[in-house]
RNA sequence: AGGGGUGUCGCCAAGCGGUAAGGCACGGGACUUUGACUCCCGCAUUCGUUGGUUCGAAUCCAGCCACCCCUG
């Protein structure tokens, strides 16, 4: 009964992508798993979203059966709450805006769901994201890269990957594009071959995260000013956690000529907007770092990617005391927002990236 | 109480006799494994009000109303 085959946990949404990569994983020969993590209680079970979507267990089990693998769910709701949703209420509550997907990898796939897979047997996680990972043999080192397909590349939201987690885990979508994903899975007739692509916040009902905090931390919501850059009173605000950074819909502002959030300030609890050009800054500072391979401990030149959704740019890296990091651009960037992720590039490589402290 | 000015979409604002620009805000959609940004679409049968002139008025005339300024 035992083999010598790779053991490999597949985590399992329910969605093309982890579905096609248990598929090919099969066909390379792993001895594969699917999982799916339930994480959060989802009222309405029909609307399909997020990349872990509870609603999905129906799906990802079809799948497996179709693929004649085990299927397995994990009861992960207690940690995800812990983890990623009081994560996610707290930091808006400081006047942060936060990344819960990425703070969902981190903790959630990286760390649960590798433990399950080990508990299991398993050598490797699988996940359907779009990023490769590879081995430099010469440097005996694992490296994080790009996906292929630039429209889809998630390494972004993966660069809390380390040599020891990067060892074990398995992304055979990066050197493949979303149409390409597609297609492989007509191809094989999965199902799910033509779901649509994922998106807004997985434990937010009705894409509204507004409401959600409303809800779940009304007294976080405290209205101020809205104040603009020369200190003018403009207009009040229902609570700091409603906007972001470079936000410019919900400020309610006719003054003939779009108003951005500029920044947030807690301490005060205003408000600041001002014309699109205020929203620049060239330079920002990092803490909580860390790394998919060698540390940067001196002043570097590297990309810096200050979101998900945007391009990474030049900038100097400069170490600074008590784990922080400098960067600066050598293009201002729009909308550096306190709580978002810096990821830094070598080319495709991730170098690996921190939290965004404040602009500076 | 006199004199002057202004009244066009939630805000700002074109229009000056020929059948209501635009910006902001707002709503919807697209994009998107966070929040945003961006893009696309929508948004006054009606111009303070009542009459009048005219083939035809937001645009001309008169009364009324409201607000603003000045003088008392």
């Amino acid at each position: 009964m035992t083999t010598n085959k790779p053991r490999v946990v597949v985590g399992m949404s329910g969605g093309v992508d982890s579905s096609l990569t248990a598929a090919l994983l099969l066909e390379q020969g792993y001895d594969v798993i699917g999982i799916t993590m339930q994480i959060w209680e989802q009222g309405n079970d029909d609307d399909e979203k997020g990349c872990c979507s509870l609603a999905a267990v129906g799906d990802a089990r079809r799948v497996a059966d179709k693929l004649g693998i085990p299927f397995y769910v994990v009861n992960f709701r207690e940690l995800f709450e812990r983890k990623v949703v009081d994560y996610f209420v707290a930091e808006y509550g400081r006047g942060l805006t936060p990344n819960p997907c990425i703070a969902c990898n981190r903790f959630i796939k990286f760390e649960a769901l590798l433990q399950k897979a080990i508990a299991l047997g398993a050598q490797y996680v699988a996940t359907g994201h779009y990023a490769r990972i590879e081995r430099d043999e010469e440097r005996g080192l694992f490296t994080l890269k790009k996906g292929v397909d630039p429209r889809k590349d998630q390494s972004y939201a993966l660069y809390h990957l380390t040599q020891q987690t990067l060892s074990h885990f398995l992304m055979p979508l990066g050197t493949f594009t979303k149409i390409e994903t597609r297609e492989m899975a007509a191809k094989i007739g999965l199902a799910v071959a033509n779901k649509p692509e994922s998106q807004e916040i997985c434990f937010v009902p009705d894409d509204d995260y507004k409401a959600f905090l409303q809800e779940r931390a009304p007294q976080s919501l405290r209205p101020g000013d809205i104040v603009d850059v020369d200190g003018n009173r403009l207009g009040r605000h229902h609570g700091l956690p409603l906007y972001t950074v470079g936000q410019r819909k919900g400020l309610g502002l006719a003054a003939g000529r779009p108003l951005y959030v500029v920044r947030l300030e807690a301490e005060t609890n205003r408000v600041i907007v001002g014309g699109n050009e205020d929203v620049f800054g060239s330079a920002l500072i990092a803490d909580d770092l860390t790394w998919t391979g060698t540390p940067i401990t001196q002043v570097t030149k590297a990309a810096a990617k200050i979101r998900y959704n945007s391009q990474e740019s030049p900038a100097l890296l400069t170490p600074l005391d008590g784990g922080r990091m400098r960067i600066a651009f050598d293009v201002p960037q729009r909308a550096i927002t306190p709580g978002q992720a810096v990821v830094f590039y070598d080319g495709d490589f991730v170098l690996g990236g921190g939290t965004i402290v404040r602009p500076d």
